[in-house]
DNA sequence: TTTTAAATTGGGAACGTTCACACTTCCACG
DNA sequence: CGTGGAAGTGTGAACGTTCCCAATTTAAAA
C-alpha cells in the first residue's frame, strides 16, 4: 500500500485561499461575519484540497465528541438489534456516531463504559440495559448526560423512555378475557428490575376487573427462552385444572411453549391459546403465527435520541422524567377467539 | 445535576506528585527510565486524583484512536448481531472500541463511513458487508487498514475472512445425497456478490459427482426471507416432478418453506426435506427443528480482529489474503434420513 | 461631515497530551 | 582519577483546532 501521506490541515487551506486561519475556521463552522467573497475562496480551497478537519483536534478544543455510547447487555438479542437499528438511524441524521457497548450483564464492564463520560470520549450515554443498581451508577450523572431506554427504575434520576409494561400485560390479558378465557396463566420472563413486576400487576388488574380469581399455580416467574416455554408447558400439561390461555413474557417463551404443545399432540389455539411479547420476526415464522404484544421500538428510539440531544445541548434539562409508551396488540392466530 | 467540574489534567498530577510533566507521561505510558521512587509517587497521585488521560489530546498527539469501525448492512440482521457480539468481545480485550456503522445497503453511507479513515477517527475498518463495488472503495486503502469479513470479492486487495460457500453448499447437498435424495432443489438466497455463485457451484459439484442431473427448474435465485421460502414452496407444490429435498440459502427461507408446506398439509421431512443456512436461533424454535449449515462466526470474528490488529501495527502487512473457513452441518430433524 | 455601531479580519493563546532534546547524575572501567 | 555511556529528569515544541481580543473597514445614524 501507499504510504499514508501527511494529512491536509487548516494551514494548507489558509495558504491556498490567502485568508487567515480564523476566517477559515469561521467558514468551516458556519459562523457569521465572513464576507461572501472570502467564504467562496475558502470553500473552493477546501474543495480543491479535499480538506477535512481533524476530528481529534476539534474534540480537544471543543470538548464535544459527537459520539454517543449505547450500553446494551447483548447485541445479538434481536430486541436490541432492532433498537440499535433505530437509534443509529436517528443519531446519524444529527451528525453523531454510535459507540457500541456490550456488557453481557457484567457490572464491571458497564462501569468501564460509563467512564467514557468522565474521559470525555462520548457526549452522552444511552443505557438500554442496566447491570448495576442505580445507586452504583448515579455518580456518573455528574460527568455528562445519561438517558435510560427500555427500562424503568423509579430511583433513576435521568430521563427514562420505556414501555408501560403494566398496561401491556393488561391489554394482553384483557384480550384473552374478551375472548372468553377465564383460566389464564402468566409467565413473567426474567425478572429484570421491575419490568416483570409491572407486567404481573397488569395481568392481575385485568383478572380482578373481570372478577376472575388469581391462581398462584398459573403464575410462572423467571421463565426464559424457548427452554423456559417448554418447561412451562410441561408444568401445565401435568395440572389437574389447566389454564386455557398463557400470557408469556417473550416471543421465544411463547414459541417454545407452542412447540412443546404441538409435539405433545395438542392443538394451538384450540387446546390452548398463547400470547407472546415483543413481536419478533420469529412470531411470523411459526405455525400458528403468534399473537403478541408489540413494543413501539421506533418511537422509543426516536424519543431516546431526542432526549439525549436535549440533554447534551442543555445540561440543565437532565432531570428525572419518565416517558411511558403504549404497547400494541398484534393479533395473529395463536389465540382462540370467539 | 452538579455542574461538570473542570477536568483533572496531567498538570494536576505534576503538582501533587512534585515531578515533571515528562515523567508523569512516562509513567502513564509505561516507558522505561523512571526511578521506582518517582513512579510510585506519580501512581499515588494519579490514584488520589482519580486522574484519567484526556483521550482527545492523546489522539491528537498520537494519531491513534484505539477505535475500530465495523460496517454492516443491518444491525438487526441476526447474523450480524452474532458477528458483532464476537467482534466486540475480542476488540475490547485489546483495549479498542467498536464504532457501529449501519449502511442499510446505501453506497453513499458506506463511503461516508470509510471516510472515517481519512479523518483519523478510527484506526481501521472492518467491512462485514459491502454495498459498493471494490473499484469504488479501493482508494480508501491508502488511508488505513481495511479488513473484509464475511464475504469475498476476488478483486479485494486486503485481508478477507469468510466462509467457503462452495464447500458449505457441497456439504449440504452431499448430506441429502448420502441420505438417498436424488431430486434436490436449490435456493440461492440474495445474490450478494459472489456468495450465491459459490454456493451454486458447490451444489452442482455435489450433484455431478454423484452422477445426478441438474434440473434448472429446481434452482431458485434471489429468494429472500420467509416470504421467499413460501413462494418457493408454492412453485414446488405445482410441479409435476417435485424435488424431495430443498437446500435453502438461509434459515428464514427454510422456515418459510416448511411453514407453507405444513400449512398445505405436507409432512416435513416425510414429504419433503429442507435444509437451512446460518444456524440461527429460529431453527430450534420450529417443529421439526431445522437441519442447517453453521458458519463459524466465532472463528470468523477472532481471525478478523487478529488480522485487523496486525494491519494496524504493521501497515506493511495489508495485502490481499483470503482466509477461507469451513462450514459445519448441524443435523436436526428437517431432513429425512435413511 | 462627524460619530457610532456593526461587520469583517488576523493572529495569539489555549485545549492536554507526547516527543525530542538537553542536562544532570551515577556507575563501571581502564 | 578521568572518561564514556546509560539512566533519570525537566522543558519547549508540536499535534490541529477554535476562541478571544484587538485592529481595521464599512455602513448607518446624527
Amino acid at each position: 500500500m501507499k504510504i499514508k501521506t501527511k494529512a491536509i490541515t487548516i494551514e494548507d487551506v489558509v495558504r491556498l485561499s490567502g485568508v487567515s486561519r480564523g476566517t477559515v475556521s469561521r467558514v468551516i463552522n458556519d459562523h457569521p461575519h465572513v464576507s461572501e467573497e472570502k467564504r467562496k475562496k475558502v470553500k473552493e480551497a477546501i474543495e480543491q484540497l479535499d480538506y477535512m478537519p481533524n476530528v481529534s483536534a476539534q474534540r480537544l478544543r471543543n470538548i464535544k465528541t459527537k459520539t454517543i455510547a449505547v450500553i446494551v447487555s447483548s447485541i445479538s438479542n434481536p430486541f436490541f438489534g432492532l433498537l440499535l437499528e433505530e437509534l443509529e438511524k436517528d443519531v446519524i441524521k444529527l451528525g453523531y456516531q454510535l459507540l457500541l457497548c456490550n456488557t453481557r450483564n457484567s457490572k464491571k464492564k458497564e462501569i468501564d463504559f460509563l467512564r467514557l463520560l468522565i474521559t470525555n470520549q462520548v457526549d452522552g450515554i444511552i443505557l438500554a440495559s442496566m447491570a448495576n443498581y442505580w445507586e452504583n451508577i448515579k455518580e456518573f450523572v455528574n460527568y455528562g448526560p445519561i438517558v435510560c431506554c427500555n427500562q424503568f427504575d423509579p430511583k433513576v434520576e435521568v430521563p427514562s423512555i420505556g414501555l408501560d409494561h403494566e398496561e401491556a400485560a393488561y391489554i394482553g390479558t384483557k384480550h384473552f378475557i374478551d375472548n372468553g378465557h377465564e383460566k389464564i396463566a402468566f409467565c413473567g420472563g426474567i425478572s429484570q428490575f421491575n419490568i416483570s413486576v409491572g407486567r404481573k400487576q397488569g395481568y392481575e388488574k385485568a383478572l380482578k376487573e373481570s372478577g376472575l380469581k388469581i391462581n398462584k399455580d398459573w403464575i410462572f416467574d423467571n421463565v426464559y427462552g424457548t427452554a423456559g416455554g417448554i418447561e412451562v408447558f410441561n408444568n401445565v400439561a401435568n395440572m389437574r385444572v389447566r389454564p386455557t390461555a398463557v400470557f408469556s413474557g417473550g416471543d421465544e417463551i411463547a414459541v417454545g411453549f407452542i412447540k412443546a404443545a404441538l409435539d405433545s399432540g395438542w392443538k394451538v389455539p384450540q387446546d390452548i391459546s398463547v400470547m407472546g411479547f415483543d413481536n419478533q420476526p420469529i412470531g411470523t415464522f411459526v405455525s400458528p403465527e403468534l399473537t403478541t404484544i408489540q413494543q413501539p421500538i421506533e418511537q422509543m428510539g426516536k424519543i431516546t435520541i431526542q432526549k439525549m440531544i436535549e440533554s447534551i445541548n442543555n445540561i440543565q434539562s437532565m432531570r428525572s422524567e419518565e416517558i411511558i409508551l403504549k404497547a400494541n396488540l398484534i393479533e395473529r392466530n395463536s389465540v382462540k377467539t370467539i
